[in-house]
DNA sequence: TTGAGTGCAAAGCATTTGCATCACA
DNA sequence: TGTGATGCAAATGCTTTGCACTCAA
């Protein structure tokens, strides 16, 4: 059977991740990864990413139209995306009060849900 | 000066997006849209949504790291993605409690959220 | 040693742009 | 009639795939 080999590549990626503010783009993850090894290809990226997540080590989430890619475990979270500076931070608070399994009018069974809260992050706040 | 002009396709494109049952992506609204100009070129469909963007007769929404547009002036509002059907349908109900210029642990300034709501729609639940 | 993994380049797709033609105003 | 709009095709830009070489096991 196939097995995944642990390589140079894999473990810095995975570790950028892991050490993230919050969720990063591809863009990022290489541009970081690239700082330790200065020759990992995109395509390796791409296929890390994709092995990554089959594994459940990370996970994407979709916020503002693109992709970015955070470590799974953290536990129920949403996102904050600033918006002066870009940046995507992860948020241990929940402002939504929806028990498992709540049917609204009309007949939709709730699931789960995800929240993008917008705004300014503690850096760009105070130059406002 | 410039002057945008009313032409069959931008009405039909518009009108698309104006009954749909939530905010749909470009191949939808291209797909309808060719049920009534079949020759209508994918191209226009672009030009056309940027157009109405800059309008603010329309605007985008991200779900599930997809563009999707929908039109403008429905008031506070989110979404509901069926996990079977795929579809997504505009929700006015809000469970978030966050009033404007709430401040978050840590700094977050909170000027705006965007909530979506996963689960089985009307149609799918009852097969469930 | 050997086959999975990598880097590079080519291929795929979705979106954008160039251009000759079309049709609103 | 003249200019903005359209359809088609070429051009982008991001992501995936093919392939020869590399290296973890």
């Amino acid at each position: 059977m196939s097995s995944a080999r642990a390589t140079r590549q894999r473990e810095v990626i995975a570790q950028v991740i892991e050490q993230a503010e919050g969720p990063l783009g591809v863009p990022e993850i290489h541009g970081r990864a690239r700082q330790i090894l200065p020759r990992l290809g995109i395509a390796t990226v791409y296929r890390t990413l994709k092995l990554l997540t089959e594994q459940r080590q990370i996970h994407a989430v979709a916020v503002d139209g693109e992709s970015l890619y955070e470590k799974t475990g953290q536990g129920h979270h949403h996102h904050f995306s600033c918006e002066r500076c870009s940046r995507v931070f992860t948020l241990h608070v929940c402002p939504v009060d929806l028990p498992g399994g709540t049917v609204f009018a009309g007949g939709f069974l709730v699931r789960s849900h995800e929240v993008t809260l917008y705004g300014l992050c503690p850096t760009c706040a105070p130059q406002a």
